[in-house]
DNA sequence: ATTAAAATATGATATTTGTCATATAAATCA
DNA sequence: TGATTTATATGACAAATATCATATTTTAAT
């Protein structure tokens, strides 16, 4: 069992409030679990009784439409927690999360979070500031979503998968998302989402090659994200 | 200076964990402050250094987008509290407040309740339950926005005015909008939102009355709302 | 390697939604 | 009260977006 208290990404996630002594503990109850790309990690409604720390990788969290679309409410990547707000409010969760790249993630059962809670007061402040952050996050992506065009949101998730995810050698973005994904981030059909990249590409806003994706042209992409 | 420990405003909210003591010395940097119908209580970027506890009466939070729109967020009604996820991302607020009713709110400044957080787990604790809840909402109405057709918006918000806010003797709802306003929580211009009400109403599915609405037909709404 | 399945791409068209114009009704104010 | 502003309503039209059809490319499977 690889120990916790030499494993970085924890400084990453609100664990890193945690002491040598909480660390110690941790790593006995922890389990390491290998995700392959594609793999669901949990589903909607279900119990998931604890959280799950994202040592590499990357995931989607998706909702299910009653129209059977799904969307994807948030990408998480290395060094954040899955499964918090499902914990705290002890509710099953409401989102779903699949493997988007193999992914390895730990999973530290619920007793022992719990107890973090009551022990550990930063700990609570880091975990309740995390979730503050994903709320005024929503926030911003429901305006976008009320208010903007879907050329609108297409930039600007381009311009945030970039930022987030980082790009490869060669400027492509190191996230690998289907066209039938980035529409479900978007909120738009896969046919219109696929569209507008053609024409982005045909303005030289950003190149298409398979399945890459490169920026080309940042300034004007962030014009067209503030379009109106 | 009205005492907090007989405030039953306060059971409906986090501060329920207080006990008689924290409630004193609550009561003692309090401040009740009356806000007219329309007047702002605070506004997005600005400083709030504690947060609000709504006693009576009802306000939206909005966000403004660059297009100069204002898109309302969530609607906060007695009982609420505001600022908390300003105060525990020690950040200005994301959103503004404003009073669609005359209201009654007492301000609690900051120092007190972080004081609360470490002294009074319980209290961090319903924090972190209230905004997980928010945050759950939030992906629901993502998902809304990004899927559903404003006509579905409109009965979804319909549905979900009666069922949260109530209605009068005569079954309109309470809780009084512009259509303006009602527009910019649908996410859609003001004309399309009046055009589908005087649609609704055509159809039967509600009855409209001057600035009232009386929900004539909540299965059909309920059907409307899923229609997908 | 060949076939089948899935993903991407693009055209044609329908539907939804926004915008602009204008009319009427309601609210506010001098 | 009358005048002025603001909110609501509706028509006409334009623009955005979805849907359906089909072609092409890529990926996976036998």
């Amino acid at each position: 069992m690889s120990k916790c208290e030499h494993c970085i990404v924890r400084e990453f996630s609100s664990l890193k409030a945690l002491n040598k002594e909480e660390l110690l503990k941790m790593a006995e109850c922890k389990t390491s679990v290998t995700i392959k790309k594609g793999e669901l990690i949990f589903e909607e409604g279900e119990n998931v009784n604890g959280i799950y720390c994202v040592k590499d990788g990357i995931c989607k969290l998706t909702k299910l439409s009653p129209n059977g679309k799904d969307h994807i409410v948030k990408l998480v990547k290395k060094g954040e927690l899955l499964g918090q707000r499902s914990l705290i409010s002890d509710e099953p969760v409401n989102l779903s999360a699949t493997a988007l790249e193999d992914m390895e993630v730990c999973f530290i059962p619920k007793s022992e979070i719990m107890g973090f809670f009551d022990s550990n007061n930063q700990f609570s402040m880091n975990v309740m500031k995390t979730i503050c952050g994903d709320l005024k996050e929503a926030d911003d992506i429901m305006v976008n979503l009320a208010q903007k065009s879907v050329k609108e949101r297409l930039a600007i998730t381009l311009l945030y998968l970039e930022d987030t995810f980082g790009k490869n050698e060669d400027n492509s973005l190191k996230i690998q998302l289907s066209r039938d994904e980035l529409a479900s981030i978007i909120g738009t059909a896969t046919e219109s989402c696929i569209r507008l990249l053609s024409e982005f590409n045909k303005l030289g806003l950003i190149e298409l090659n398979g399945k890459k994706i490169i920026l080309k042209n940042v300034g004007k992409l962030k014009k067209m994200a503030e379009q109106n």
